[in-house]
DNA sequence: CCCGGCCTGTTGAAATTTCAGCAGAGTTGA
DNA sequence: TCAACTCTGCTGAAATTTCAACAGGCCGGG
């Protein structure tokens, strides 16, 4: 066997590799879902000057990555991708990463961790919500 | 109420905080539980040279987080924390900061995502998986 | 009106990260 | 034994990331 020299490489979520503060912050925005730099550099570690945070903003903004909207006197920015996608791009590199794609393996980690129940009703209403999300989202 | 001032930042991983490559070659330890160098370096995406993948090898090592052991001829890397600690941080972080610490919401989206259909076998699978788990397990 | 405070935009430098080249050790096979 | 090959250890430089200082605009209070 001579090798079909595949590339491989990774299909993460292919544009991605964000440096350490770029994701820190990026974090913090799907966290909260919106935030002003002060609020930004409150909920980093070790935070840098307000002056360091806005460039991080900066670049995230050049990569499209963020937006911002003005809220009175200042900005307010949010990740640039519906939260959904974003959500959805993690789960399949976790579930990818760590349980070796196979999302049961990830569910079961899940609820055993969260001492969830998933009771008779619980199940009942997964099952109605994942319905209901389905049919609309797709 | 005056607030509890806990000190919020972020207990990520706490000592965490990788860069760039970093991450990358981390994830793909934990995608093969342990590999060569020569792996490594093939699974990055815009391989660098067999040098600089050893360089980050080196950092992470000095930062303890993987080891290595001899296999005849070459080192076999793998991360020095057991999977299992990795899935339970990463799960953490990413139902904290994409699903606003609700479990529950993270399952749904992963089993929509995931086309499971969730049957009642699969529930009772379930219910029994996660039951050993937590009773060998904690 | 004018001052002080707060916010954004920009620039350049410090710090870290990323990378490649080179030397030496060990192994394999002829 | 010797030569070719592969691998690790180390060192220094390029590239990126991270950061802080400064300038300008806007608003509210005195």
């Amino acid at each position: 066997m001579t090798a079909t020299l595949m590339p491989k490489s990774e299909p993460t979520t292919a544009a991605a590799a964000l440096s350490r503060r770029e994701s820190q912050v990026m974090d913090i925005l799907h966290r909260r879902t919106g935030a002003t730099v002060a609020e930004i550099m409150g909920d980093l570690p070790d935070p840098p000057t307000y002056s360091a945070v806005r460039s991080v903003l900066r670049i995230l903004g050049e990569k499209e990555l963020i937006r911002h909207r003005e809220d009175g006197p200042r900005y307010i920015y949010y990740p640039a991708k519906p939260t959904e996608t974003a959500r959805e791009d993690v789960l399949a590199h976790v579930v990818r990463t760590y349980f070796g794609d196979s999302p049961e393996q990830a569910v079961t980690a899940l609820l055993r961790m969260s001492d969830v129940d998933l009771t008779d009703a619980d199940v009942k209403r997964l099952r109605s919500t994942i319905r209901r999300a389905r049919q609309s989202g797709r």
